[in-house]
RNA sequence: GCGCCCGUAGCUCAGCUGGAUAGAGCGUCGGACUUCGAAUCCGCAGGCCGCAGGUUCGAAUCCUGCCGGGCGCGCCA
């Protein structure tokens, strides 16, 4: 079982401190933390809380605790200062610790058993099959993903679901279009990626039916476009037509539909692909969108749904706090998306009987996923505290935000191509002499790398701009700047060679604040990464590798703490702290999915 | 009108289950290559933590009210 040593030692500590507190009546117990002044030391306990029941000041009890903590053996120094306990460990009794377990325990590399035993459903992605990706679902599937790595390496039984949105009037505009204006070529034919070849039509769609708008003169009638696409359109009335006829299941327009769906998927694959993403399990809207209906009759039976007048059935939301009624079943009775929605869940609950379901998506349906779980608390008490909305906000673009109406979308295969061509500029014109095919191999590690570092070193909620250089930058919190700590570990490595096979190391002698620093994240480390998994919060993960790079390259560039050519048992204590910081460099880069580079 | 999210250094953002003198990256300025990769490193400067109250020994963090920005509030998906 991994062991999260940092979490060991703090705890050691406590318990001493914990048991002299005991002795003395009954406290909260020790919490030692991390100080946040840089000279009180390596942890810290503030003493005020217990000021009250010990009926001291809090100064004499940091003073009485420092005694008690300065004959440990880890512990360097421990004083009082402003009623804070501040503790100074013993970093050369710390490092012989540090560095065996580093060097092998799977906590080191992020494992823990923090959801051991869960079974975890992560849903991300969602695409609809009338248009290719784009960035907003690039930092969808990044999410996912990475939420979806941090809980297996947590311990959790993990399934990756796409919910595929292949059915609807959106769908069936690219179809007119396709009828209307492809003279029955195929993607080869026209040589386009067969989704974005489904997108041209979607948009050449969307430009008839501007153009039919605007000749209409409904606007100056004061119809606005949505209303006059469900009432005087021709083209509308087309769609509609198709829809209904999809659903009748019309022969001939199921299986143009089947033809469009398939270019959109395996476009999408080819995508996902190069992502390195993979789902365990397709859910496509075509099959699920009739489930829910029993369960909404079996709730309305129940109680928890009822009939309003005109015939529907709603969901009373002060139920769950909320204002207003949400209908479940139309007053035609045919199914909203939250019926199927609801169908969905309870489905899955019954295959896969999930400890989680973790839904990856957007903060503008923060509401409707309040009504949905709550609607589900009602038909499944179980289901309580299990179900997670994983809210993000959007990207925006330097010119301001994406709308897709408007065509102002950044796809994502462009994206790839673009950061990649970027980075091949770079990489190239540091090593001109250098193999090409290597070049782009390493060019496309950078780019990709980059655009998931980039995607996940926001905390989720955060809106924020894509900056397609800084994102392959190699200088600040970058993904090239870890992959190039990784790299500079191996060229100190490769040089080294086995000098320091069968020779002692010497892990007192690691006093340096310079490995220290090293030290202290790689300790950190384990922790980060399950608080990462737990609390959905993939930026933890980016800071604690970053914080390993940062602290590596400060220990790389120190003249002092050289590996090659000190002392032998130095040298090879030294070289022991590059390999355990490599060791958990390259964890943490494959929980973000990215490719470490040997050489860059 | 109601709900949710956001407001922190010139810029982009962490920190938000309360702890000391609020952090990081970028940018600016100044340093470090005869030595393991200078694509790097070190240092300086830079802050009414949106505003005003409240709770507390202690508030960026919790509560209330404002101000400013975003997103929602459908028998759409």
């Amino acid at each position: 079982m991994p062991k999260d040593l940092h979490a060991e030692i703090i705890a050691d500590l406590a318990g001493a401190l914990n048991a002299w507190l005991s002795e003395r009546g009954d406290h909260p117990p020790a919490a030692l933390g991390l100080p946040t002044r840089e000279d009180a030391g390596d942890l810290t306990l503030p003493c005020h809380p217990y000021a009250r029941t010990l009926r001291q000041n809090p100064q004499a009890i940091a003073t009485q605790l420092a005694e008690v903590l300065g004959a440990h053996p880890l512990v360097a120094r421990a004083e009082a200062v402003a009623g804070f306990l501040n503790v100074r460990l013993h970093w050369g009794a710390v490092a012989a610790r540090v560095l065996p377990w580093a060097l092998t325990d799977d906590a080191a590399r992020g494992r823990s058993d923090a959801l051991a035993g869960r079974k975890i459903l992560v849903e991300y992605c969602s695409p609809n099959t009338n248009k290719p990706l784009h960035l907003g679902h690039t930092r969808n599937i990044v999410l996912g993903s990475t939420v979806a790595a941090l809980a297996r390496a947590a311990g959790a039984e993990v399934v990756q679901i796409n919910l595929i949105n292949d059915r609807g009037v959106h769908i069936c505009k690219s179809m007119l279009a396709y009828q209307r204006f492809a003279e029955g070529r195929t993607p080869e034919q026209a040589g386009r990626k067969s989704d974005h070849y489904v997108g041209d039509l979607y948009v050449q769609f969307e430009r008839a039916f501007q153009a039919e708008f605007e000749a209409s003169g409904a606007k100056d009638r004061g119809t606005d476009k949505d209303a006059y696409f469900n009432t005087e359109s021709a083209l509308g009335a087309e769609v509609r037509r198709m829809l209904m006829a999809w659903e009748a299941g019309d022969a001939d327009v199921r299986a143009l539909w089947r033809t469009m769906n398939g270019w959109c998927e395996t476009g999408f694959d080819a995508t996902y692909t190069r992502m390195g993403v993979r789902f365990d399990q397709i859910d496509r809207e075509s099959q699920t969108y009739l489930l829910g209906k029993d369960l909404i009759a079996g709730g309305l039976d129940a109680g928890t749904f009822e009939r309003d007048p005109s015939g529907a059935v709603v969901f009373d939301l002060a139920r769950i706090g909320l204002e207003g009624k949400k209908a479940v079943l139309r007053s035609d009775g045919t199914s909203v998306y939250t019926t199927q929605d609801l169908g969905t869940a309870v489905q899955r609950l019954d295959t896969h009987g999930f400890d989680r379901m973790i839904y990856v998506v957007g903060n503008e349906q923060d509401h409707h996923f309040r009504v949905l779980f709550g609607i589900l608390e009602n038909l499944r008490p179980e289901v309580q505290g299990r179900l997670f909305h994983m809210s993000y906000g959007m990207v925006e673009l330097p010119d301001g935000k994406m709308k897709s109406r408007e065509g102002k979308v950044v796809d994502a295969d462009n994206l790839m191509d673009d950061l990649h061509a970027l980075a091949y500029a770079a990489a190239k014109e540091r090593n001109p002499d250098l193999d090409d095919a290597e070049v782009h191999r390493r060019a496309e590690a950078i780019a990709l790398g980059g655009l998931k570092f980039f995607l996940l070193k926001f905390a989720p909620p955060t809106t924020f701009v894509f900056d397609k250089e800084r994102s392959i930058a190699i200088e600040g919190e970058t993904g090239a700047y870890c992959q190039y700590a990784y790299a500079r570990a191996g060229s100190i490595l490769r040089k080294l060679g086995d000098a320091d096979a069968g020779v002692e190391p010497d892990y007192a002698a690691l006093t340096l604040p310079q490995e220290q620093a090293v030290l202290k994240a790689l300790l950190a480390f384990p922790g980060e990464i399950a608080n990462a998994a737990v609390e959905l919060k993939p930026n933890l993960l980016t800071k604690a590798t970053f914080e390993v790079a940062r602290a590596f390259a400060g220990f790389f560039n120190c003249n002092d703490a050289r590996v090659i050519g000190a002392e032998p048992g130095v040298s090879a204590a030294r070289a022991n702290l590059v390999r355990a910081a490599r060791r958990s460099l390259a964890a943490g880069l494959e929980l973000m999915g990215m490719t470490p580079l040997e050489e860059m």
